[in-house]
DNA sequence: TCGTCTATTAGACGCTATCTAACTCTAGAG
DNA sequence: CTCTAGAGTTAGATAGCGTCTAATAGACGA
């Protein structure tokens, strides 16, 4: 889909430094950082301040656009896959990988006793044996 | 346990610093993050530095006394809880609760294919409904 | 006691993220 | 079309967290 109009869609107003970041962040499937991102947008749009880039990251998460996963202190990364998966953490090299829902059984969980469980995820830690 | 013996145990050498710091972080529920446990530490003994208290929490990691974990931005918290558990935050405090590990049942994670899971845990958010 | 190795210290440093104040742009009213 | 208010962007300052450095202090065996 148009990035202009997903940002529509969002209710986001697309401007030009938004559908700049928006065009690498929302089609990457490499868990950027926020540095990240804005290392890339600014390959093409050398103007681009870092301020608009956290600004817009933040508006992305909030407007649902995006997730944040926290990966170690003081690094969040940003993953465009808004529906519900899980992550693998390579510990050698600090890899993440998404791992689909339906790939692990999760059972209980609603039930637990004195929360309400709004969202989940299984975090694993491992080796990658293999690419996919 | 004596703190002083639970060092020993895992070939730590006991000085008066690595003590005070241990009595505090072995028997908190409280997930501190290090800035809180220096904070603690230090009012019972106001000339420990920073570096000391990073220093042995690192330590206390690499020696199994404590996990890490990253649950929050910026925030790495320690938790004395050595055995496997799940974690829950509550997304209006920011209060991490342990899950016990028979509470929620995960499967297949060993059978993933192209991962080498060395370990895992569930990561909930949602709110509180009561204490426990 | 001496010498060496370990531990601690204050402060500097580096990185990430947010904030500030000035500016530029845009959309809508008239 | 012009004007204006609000939204968006900017560079740079600032804040927070964690690590590093060089010097000092302490512990332990010979």
């Amino acid at each position: 889909m148009d990035v202009v109009t997903e940002l529509r869609e969002h209710g986001i107003q697309p401007s030009a430094q938004r559908v700049a970041v928006g065009e690498y962040v929302l089609s990457t499937t490499d868990h950027p950082s926020a540095d990240q991102v804005f290392q890339a947008v600014r390959r093409r749009f050398p103007m681009v301040s870092r301020a608009t880039v956290y600004n817009t990251l933040n508006l992305f998460v909030e407007k649902k656009l995006l997730r944040a996963f926290v990966l170690a202190p003081g690094r969040i990364v940003f993953d465009p896959k808004t529906d519900s998966h899980h992550h693998f953490i390579d510990e050698r090299t600090g890899e993440i990988v998404d791992v689909p829902w339906d790939a692990v059984d999760v059972k209980r969980v609603e039930a637990l006793r004195g929360f309400d469980v709004r969202e989940y995820q299984v975090v694993m830690h491992g080796r990658r044996t293999r690419r996919h």
